[in-house]
DNA sequence: TATTAGCACTCAAAGGGTTAGAGTGCTAAT
DNA sequence: ATTAGCACTCTAACCCTTTGAGTGCTAATA
């Protein structure tokens, strides 16, 4: 536990050099920081700073920068998150009420305007259930022994997928199947449609066992696709000026295997979680940090919603961003999921 | 008209500084490409190229890069691609085979593999029908006075969209509907849905008029969603070390509006496209060039396939990559379509 | 014991001057 | 028309100096 001094002038190097990205010298912090104490208790407590691993400094002579344990430590004690200003509230909500209302669109628009906001990469998983539920299925005849399922699970999820047939089929004998199918595997789960004890032919044997695989294959995935914006901002950063950084960066970026990286840290707990440089794990983030929240209805729909920036970050702005933003989504989604349900 | 020297000098030229990036020496084309003449000699013809347009130089006591106009001579007359060794093509066969048959996934593919392969940038527009017909749609209730529609063009390409009716309907109600307008609107486009003159209740010419405009904003798409990739090649290219030539060029990848300067310049025509430098008319891409190409079958479906790099960009190369993909994409869009009609 | 003024010391960054050599451009010879 | 030869140019690299921002230490002070 630090003094409240110690605690003072860490807050002021982190918040300088988050504006600044410039070594802070016991100057500034004299200056804009109203401690009431000289510039060289102010490097004394520096120096003791420096020694517990909080700060240190790229040369002798040079002011101090954060280290990982002082930005860790900042955002654990020390920062105040404010609620995001209303005006910036009701403009995304504005932005939310242009779109389409549905899944897909707003993970997408969350992306954009997330990113757009805290001029840092964002990630949005798009919502997905634990355990999906089918709705309805369609099958539209391509040839004699080929059609197209259409599968419609909750929440207005579709999934597609040629099947081949032994035997030719019209679309009427289709259409028999689809009614059957409809009637018979109504709201259940992939388990349920498996276990089924049900008269069937060997057509809708068929049909039926494609669509289990599918509802198990949605299952399986940890989560939905994810929407990746504002790469641009990240790399404007004065720390990604090395070509090494950047492209090792990027690839991370491009292929979202981000995501890969955050899963694991992600819990199912709720509120906003913050993953500073090193703790990722990860060669070529290691001087970022990621704001990352869950959303959604917990145990029911829910995805992830994160930010991708330098650690030199700002963590109240974005914390409140981000919390906002889930906020929203986690609305969204839960109404989605009461019309959903009947 | 060049004379054949002063070609070669040109293509040597363009050849080295493609290779290395550092502008290049009367000395090295001495040297490299046995043209049985001194080093002073290639100077005259090169300070005659430089007259011209073609070449230019950093300073004076420095070797040449090519210009625009150099590298435009060098594709259209200098240039001889060859096929993409067998290898290779077996290669990129393969991994097509591994996916669904599905143009959503051969198009993120066709743009993974071409992105991978030039090492720059590449962008895939799905390849998509100049006007669609109707296949079959499907109601879903999801409340008594909302439900899902999810209509089914041909391609097997699927949209989906709310609606939200005046009276009560039940998942038997909806049955009724999508049956009816199913035989009414089989294999129509949307104008013939429009006409269509048939005895309808007011449900019916609902959720028909919803299906004409979802048909219509389709047929109105000038292009389908573009995979976009490899932006990690492209920016570590040397020309982009600095920031904001970055940051022009990422905004404008990133929100894939490389497409909206594409599009006009790429009429119905068939082959292999190369635009260079400012012909783009687009400032943040001055210094960049695109190798593109139109896939698919003629007038019936259709998408484009392209990279985007450096003017100083391996174009033999390039448009034999470009050129079997294309190839490769169009087999497989055809084959879909002759399996979609009947 | 905590704070502070004062000052020597350090070091990066900026500036200036020099040098090396890569490459041209010209001239005169072939 | 070609080429050898050479003077000229300009960058890149190197080194040296200067500057001043900022620290770290010491000794005085409260």
């Amino acid at each position: 536990m630090l003094t409240k001094r110690k605690q003072d002038i860490l807050k002021a190097i982190v918040t300088e050099y988050i504006g600044s990205a410039i070594p802070v010298p016991s100057e500034t912090i004299a200056r804009k920081y109203n401690l009431n104490v000289s510039t060289a208790t102010i490097r004394n407590e520096m120096s003791l700073l420096e020694q517990e691993g909080y700060i240190g400094k790229p040369h002798t002579s040079a002011g101090s920068v954060p280290l990982d344990i002082g930005y860790r430590y900042y955002v654990e004690s020390l920062l105040d998150v404010k609620e995001l200003p209303s005006e910036e509230q009701f403009l995304i909500q504005h932005l939310f009420h242009q779109v389409e209302r549905h899944l897909d669109e707003w993970t997408r628009l969350a992306a954009a305007i997330l990113s757009r906001m805290v001029r840092n990469a964002a990630v949005v998983t798009m919502a997905k259930a634990p355990r999906c539920r089918f709705r309805q299925v369609e099958l539209v005849s391509i040839q004699q022994y080929m059609s197209l399922l259409v599968l419609v699970l909750n929440e207005a999820k579709i999934k597609q997928q040629f099947i081949t047939f032994d035997t030719p089929l019209t679309q009427e004998d289709l259409w028999v199947v689809s009614n059957k199918l409809n009637r018979a595997c109504s709201n259940s789960n992939y388990l349920e449609i498996i276990g089924l004890q049900q008269e069937l032919s060997s057509i809708e044997k068929q049909v039926m066992s494609v669509i289990a695989s599918l509802m198990k294959m949605e299952d399986t995935l940890e989560y939905a696709e994810p929407y990746l914006s504002g790469i641009r901002h990240i790399l404007s950063q004065p720390e990604f000026n090395g070509a090494e950084r950047r492209s090792s960066l990027l690839e991370v970026l491009e292929d979202k295997s981000v995501v890969k990286i955050l899963m694991p840290k992600m819990g199912r707990e709720e509120g906003v979680k913050i993953i500073i440089g090193d703790q990722s794990n990860e060669e070529s983030i290691r001087d970022c940090s990621i704001v990352i929240s869950r959303y959604g209805v917990p145990e029911v729909m829910s995805g992830l919603l994160g930010v991708l920036g330098p650690m030199r970050m700002r963590y109240d702005y974005t914390v409140a961003t981000v919390r906002y933003i889930c906020s929203l989504l986690s609305g969204l989604v839960s109404e989605l999921h009461e019309q959903h349900r009947n």
